[in-house]
RNA sequence: GGGCGAGUGGUGGAAUGGCAUACACGAUGGACUUAAAAUCCAUUGAUCGCAAGGUCGUGAGGGUUCGACUCCCUCCUCGCCCACCA
C-alpha cells in the first residue's frame, strides 16, 4: 500500500489560481440561465475567526457549488458589516483608529475566506463604513425621515456610569455593563427613532408568505410582535375632570376590579396628586422605583411594589369607586401605562393585593372546584362561568368577553383595541464608529434634514476618542458648525450616529450595483435579483436583522422603488459549533483555530469535517479526532483514483454517466446490477438532500457507503475492471465536488476531464437502475422480526403471500395454522398477524 | 412564569408509522513491518447460550395501532428565545 498523503497545499493553490482564473464565482449579468441569489449574513470583521465562524460560510459555500453545478446563475457576493462599538472601544483601549483597525480585519478575513475555499463574486464587495456605502445608508434615514418614519423624541436608555457611555441592549448583562461590570441605570436622552410600529400588523401578516424560513424563527418573530386583541375601557376618576384608559384582554372580569394601578411614569400623575397631603411620600416612591426600572428592564426579577394616590376611580359598569394605586409592575410603554386590576384572576394583580390588604372578588368560577375569594392561594385565571357580574352571570367567560365588548362599545365606555409589544427602532448612538445621522439643527428654521445631493455627511476622521457621555463627534468643531440648508445661516449638524442594524437592513440591494454613484440601487436588477433564494446566518439574529430588513424593504416597497414586499424568501439557520459543551470564545480558551487545523489537514478536511459533524442546523461538539477520520476518508478516495486511473493515459469516461441501461444484457451479473443499483442510489441520496433540509451530514454518509462498496469491488475481478466501477468512481468525485472542491477538481482532472468539475454535468439517478432482480423481505409476526425471504422484484402481492406461506422457517413460527390476516406494507415488508 | 426545541450505543449521529443504532469516531483482535506510523481485514447495544438462537433495549409511565424512536396524554431532565405585555 502506498503511503502517500494527498498533497492538498500544491492543490488547493493550483484550484484557486485556475477558480479566479476562469471567474467561477462571478455572476454573469447577461446569461439566461435561472438566476440564485445565495446570500451569508455578512460578518462583522473580527480578528482571528475559529471553525464555528467557518461552519457559516462552508455551508453557503457548498449551496453556492452545488447550485453552479445544477445550472444556475448564481450570485454569491460577500462584504463586511464594518461599523460597530468593538473595533471604538479598541481605539479606546489601543489607541488605533477603528478605520485602520477594521480594514485591517477586513484583509485578514478576505484570506480566510479563501483559506476555506469560499469562493465569491469580490467584485461585489460591499462595506459598510465607507462613505461610498454610508452615503446610501443616510439616504435611507432621509426617505423615513421624508415618510414621517423617522423622528426624535425623549426616551429611556441603558448608561453605563463608569464607562460614561449609553451601552446596546446586547451589550447588558444581568443589569451590568459587559466591560467593566458596573450597574448600568437609565437615563432620559433625545433620541432617533424608527417608526416601525406602524408596520406592526404587515410584518405580522406577512410572516405567511415566508413559506422556506423555520417555524421557530417566525414564531419568534410572532411573539416579539405580540399582538393582542382587548378593549380600552374608560375610568373616571373620583372628584376630577381626568379619565384613565386602561387596555385590558379580559374584559370579562371587569367585575373583579378591586383597584387601577397606573405606571410611576404615567404621564397623569403631577395632575392626579397635586393636593394630596401625601404628595412628598409619592414623589419619594416614584424617584426609588423608575431607579429599579434599569434592572427590571433586562429581566431581574423585582418585588412588587406600590403606592396609593388616594384617588378614586369609578368602574365604567357598575359605578364601584375602586382606589388609584401606582404601581412598579406596570409597563410604561405597553397600552395605556394604566391596569385594571383583578386579583381574583389575574396572579399579579393577586400578589399585589395580598401585599397591600387590597380586595378579591370572584367573578369567574372555576366549573370544576367552586372558588372562595377568602381561600384562594392563587388567581384563577383559566375561563370559567361568569358570577357576580349583573346580567352577564351564568355566561360562559370566553363568549362574555364579546358580549361585555359589544356592550361597552355602545354605551361608548370603551373600545375594542389592538395592541403590539413591538416598540419603536431606537436607531441614534452617542458614538463614533457608525453613520452620521444626516441632520442639521439651526436656531432660525429648527431641524432640517440635510438635502440629498449632499450626502455623504462624512464621518471626521480625526477625533479624539475619549468618554464624556456625549458622541464624540461634539468635539469636533469641523464637523458640528455647518450652514443651515434652508436660510444658509450658521447650524450644527446631529452628533449621534445610526446604530449598525440600519447599515444591515438594506446591504443586500447594494450588492447587484456595489460602485453605482448615482443610486442606492439598481431598481431593475434588484427586482430581478430579490427576493434572496436562499439567506444563511445564525439564529441569533432571528428576530432583530431579520424584522429591521424586512421593515425596511416594506417601506421602499411602499415608496415605490422596489416591486417585492420580503427580502428574503428562504432562511437557514446554522447551529454553532461548541467545545467542552460551551461556545467557542477567546476569553473561555477554547477556541480552535481554522488557520491552524487548515495548515496540517487542509481546507478540504475541516469542510468535509464541518459538514459531516451533524446536522447543520443542530449545534454541535467539536472533536479532533472526528478531523482525523474526514482525513483519513479523503486519502481513501485519493488512493482509489490514483490507483485506477492515476498512472499514466487512461480512456477518460464520458461526460455523461454511463447508465448503460440501454443495451439490456440478458444474462448480467447480480454484482455489477448491485454495484450501479448503489450508484444510483447514492446520487437520489445526495440530490435530496441538498435540495431539503441541507442534510450534508446523511449526504456525505451515504458518499462514504458507495467508496466502501467501491473498495470492497476492487476485490472482485468482475468489477474491478468493470464500466460500472468507473461510473461508480466517477459519481463519487462528482458528488464530492460541493463540499471538497480542491480535492474533488484534482481527482476530476485525473479522471481525464479537461474542464472543471464545476462545469460538468451534476449526475440523474436512473429509476430502472435503482431496481434489483430479487430483494430481500423481511416478515415480522405481529409486528416482530422474524425472518427473511427472497423475493423477485416484481413479485405480485399473491405471489410474495405465497412464498411467504410456504417458508420452512416462517412455518415453525406460525405452527403450521394460517395468519389471521397478511400485511405487505409498500411492497418492502410483510407482517403477519396471527 | 410563558413559548419553542431536544433526550437513541463508550462518543458525534442515522432512521419521522414498518429490519433501531446507517455513516463516522473510539475500543479490541489480526495482517503487513526489525519496530512504529500509515494502511488493510474482523469484531464492537445489553444479556443468556458451546452453538443455532432467544430475551431485553430509543429519558420515565400510560394510550392508539397488526406494528411506535416516530402519533396522543402525563411526568422528568437539558437547551434556546421572551419575560410583570394586563
Amino acid at each position: 500500500m502506498t503511503q502517500e498523503f494527498y498533497p492538498f497545499k500544491e492543490i488547493e493553490t493550483k484550484w484557486h489560481k485556475r477558480w479566479e482564473e476562469m471567474g467561477l464565482f462571478k455572476m454573469d449579468q447577461n446569461s439566461s440561465k435561472k438566476k440564485y441569489y445565495c446570500l451569508m449574513m455578512f460578518p462583522y470583521p473580527s480578528a482571528a475567526l475559529h471553525v464555528g465562524h467557518g461552519r457559516n460560510y462552508i455551508i453557503g459555500d457548498s449551496v453556492t457549488r452545488y447550485k453552479i453545478m445544477r445550472g444556475y446563475n448564481v450570485l454569491s457576493p460577500m462584504g463586511f458589516d464594518a461599523f460597530g462599538l468593538p473595533a471604538e472601544n479598541a481605539a479606546i483601549k489601543n489607541k488605533i483608529h477603528p478605520e485602520i483597525s477594521t480594514l485591517n480585519n477586513i484583509k485578514t478575513m478576505r484570506r480566510q475566506f479563501d483559506s476555506w475555499g469560499a469562493g465569491y463574486d469580490w467584485d461585489r464587495e460591499v462595506v459598510s463604513c465607507l462613505p461610498e456605502y454610508y452615503k446610501w445608508t443616510q439616504w435611507i434615514f432621509l426617505q423615513l425621515y421624508k415618510k414621517g418614519l423617522a423622528y426624535k423624541k425623549k426616551a429611556s436608555v441603558n448608561w453605563c456610569p463608569s464607562c460614561q457611555t449609553v451601552l446596546a441592549n446586547e451589550q447588558v448583562i444581568d443589569g451590568e455593563c459587559e466591560r467593566c461590570s458596573s450597574q448600568v441605570i437609565l437615563r432620559d436622552l433625545e433620541q432617533w427613532f424608527f417608526k416601525i410600529t406602524e408596520y406592526s400588523q404587515r410584518l405580522l401578516d406577512d410572516l405567511g408568505l415566508l413559506r422556506d424560513w423555520p417555524e421557530h424563527v417566525k414564531l419568534m418573530q410572532k411573539n416579539w410582535i405580540g399582538r393582542s386583541e382587548g378593549v380600552e375601557i374608560d375610568f373616571k376618576v373620583k372628584d376630577s375632570n381626568i379619565t384613565l384608559i386602561c387596555f385590558t384582554t379580559r374584559v370579562d372580569t371587569i367585575y373583579g376590579v378591586t383597584y387601577m394601578v397606573i405606571s410611576n411614569e404615567h404621564p397623569a400623575i403631577s395632575e392626579l396628586i397635586k393636593d394630596e397631603p401625601n404628595k412628598k411620600e409619592i414623589e419619594k416612591f416614584i424617584g426609588e422605583t423608575r431607579k429599579e426600572n434599569a434592572a427590571d428592564r433586562v429581566g431581574a426579577d423585582i418585588e412588587k411594589k406600590g403606592i396609593s394616590t388616594g384617588r378614586f376611580v369609578i368602574n365604567p359598569m357598575n359605578g364601584k369607586a375602586v382606589p388609584l394605586w401606582i404601581g412598579n409592575y406596570v409597563v410604561t410603554e405597553y397600552g395605556t401605562g394604566a391596569v385594571m386590576a383583578v386579583p381574583g384572576h389575574d396572579q399579579r394583580d393577586f400578589e399585589f393585593a395580598k401585599k397591600y390588604g387590597l380586595a378579591i372578588e370572584v367573578v369567574i368560577d372555576n366549573p370544576k372546584e367552586h372558588l372562595d375569594a377568602g381561600n384562594m392561594k392563587e388567581a384563577y385565571i383559566e375561563e370559567g362561568i361568569m358570577v357576580n357580574s349583573e346580567k352577564f352571570n351564568g355566561l360562559p367567560s370566553l363568549g362574555a368577553i364579546e358580549k361585555i365588548a359589544d356592550f361597552m362599545e355602545e354605551n361608548r365606555i370603551g373600545k375594542r383595541e389592538v395592541h403590539y409589544k413591538l416598540r419603536d427602532w431606537l436607531i441614534s448612538r452617542q458614538r463614533y464608529w457608525g453613520a452620521p445621522i444626516p441632520m442639521i439643527y439651526c436656531d432660525k428654521c429648527g431641524m432640517q434634514p440635510v438635502d440629498e445631493k449632499d450626502l455623504p455627511v462624512l464621518l471626521p476622521k480625526d477625533v479624539l476618542f475619549k468618554l464624556h457621555g456625549e458622541s464624540p463627534l461634539k468635539d469636533a468643531p469641523e464637523f458640528v458648525n455647518t450652514k443651515c440648508p434652508k436660510c444658509g445661516g450658521n447650524a450644527r449638524r446631529e452628533i449621534d450616529t445610526m446604530d449598525t442594524f440600519v447599515d444591515s437592513s438594506w446591504y443586500f440591494l447594494r450588492y447587484l450595483s456595489p460602485k453605482d454613484d448615482k443610486r442606492p440601487f439598481d431598481k431593475e436588477l434588484v427586482n430581478k435579483w430579490l427576493p434572496i433564494d436562499q439567506y444563511i446566518g445564525g439564529v441569533e439574529h432571528a428576530i432583530l436583522h431579520l424584522l429591521y430588513s424586512r421593515f425596511i424593504i416594506k417601506v421602499l416597497y411602499d415608496m415605490g422603488y422596489i416591486g417585492f414586499k420580503e427580502p428574503f424568501a428562504k432562511l437557514f439557520t446554522q447551529g454553532m459549533i461548541t467545545k467542552n459543551g460551551i461556545k467557542m470564545s477567546k476569553s473561555k480558551g477554547n477556541v480552535i483555530s481554522s488557520d491552524d487545523l487548515i495548515k496540517k489537514y487542509g481546507a478540504d478536511t475541516v469542510r468535509l469535517y464541518t459538514l459531516f459533524i451533524s446536522p447543520p442546523e443542530k449545534d454541535a461538539e467539536w472533536s479532533d479526532r472526528g478531523v482525523e477520520g474526514a482525513w483519513r476518508f479523503l486519502n481513501r478516495v485519493w488512493r482509489l483514483v490514483k490507483q485506477k486511473f492515476g498512472s499514466s493515459s487512461i480512456d477518460p469516461l464520458s461526460n455523461h454517466l454511463s447508465t448503460s441501461l440501454e443495451a439490456e444484457k440478458p444474462e448480467e451479473d447480480v454484482r455489477l446490477k448491485s454495484l450501479r443499483q448503489k450508484t444510483h442510489s447514492t446520487i437520489k441520496k445526495v440530490t435530496e438532500d441538498m435540495e431539503g433540509a441541507f442534510h450534508f451530514n446523511t449526504a456525505i454518509s451515504s458518499i462514504m457507503e458507495l467508496v466502501n462498496k467501491i473498495y470492497d469491488s476492487t476485490n472482485d475481478e468482475l468489477l474491478a475492471t468493470s464500466d460500472e466501477l468507473k461510473e461508480a468512481i466517477q459519481t463519487v468525485v462528482i458528488l464530492l465536488a460541493p463540499f471538497v472542491p480542491h480535492i474533488a477538481e484534482e481527482m476530476w482532472e485525473k479522471l481525464g476531464n479537461k474542464e472543471s468539475v464545476f462545469k460538468a454535468e451534476w449526475p440523474c439517478y436512473n429509476k430502472d437502475a435503482l431496481m434489483q432482480d430479487t430483494v430481500e423481505l423481511p416478515v415480522q409476526i405481529n409486528g416482530k422480526l422474524r425472518s427473511k425471504i427472497e423475493a423477485p422484484s416484481n413479485a405480485g402481492e399473491d405471489e410474495i403471500k405465497k412464498l411467504v406461506l410456504e417458508d420452512p422457517v416462517i412455518n415453525k413460527w406460525i405452527g403450521g395454522k394460517p395468519p389471521k390476516k397478511i400485511i405487505i406494507v409498500k411492497g418492502k415488508l410483510i407482517n403477519l398477524v396471527i
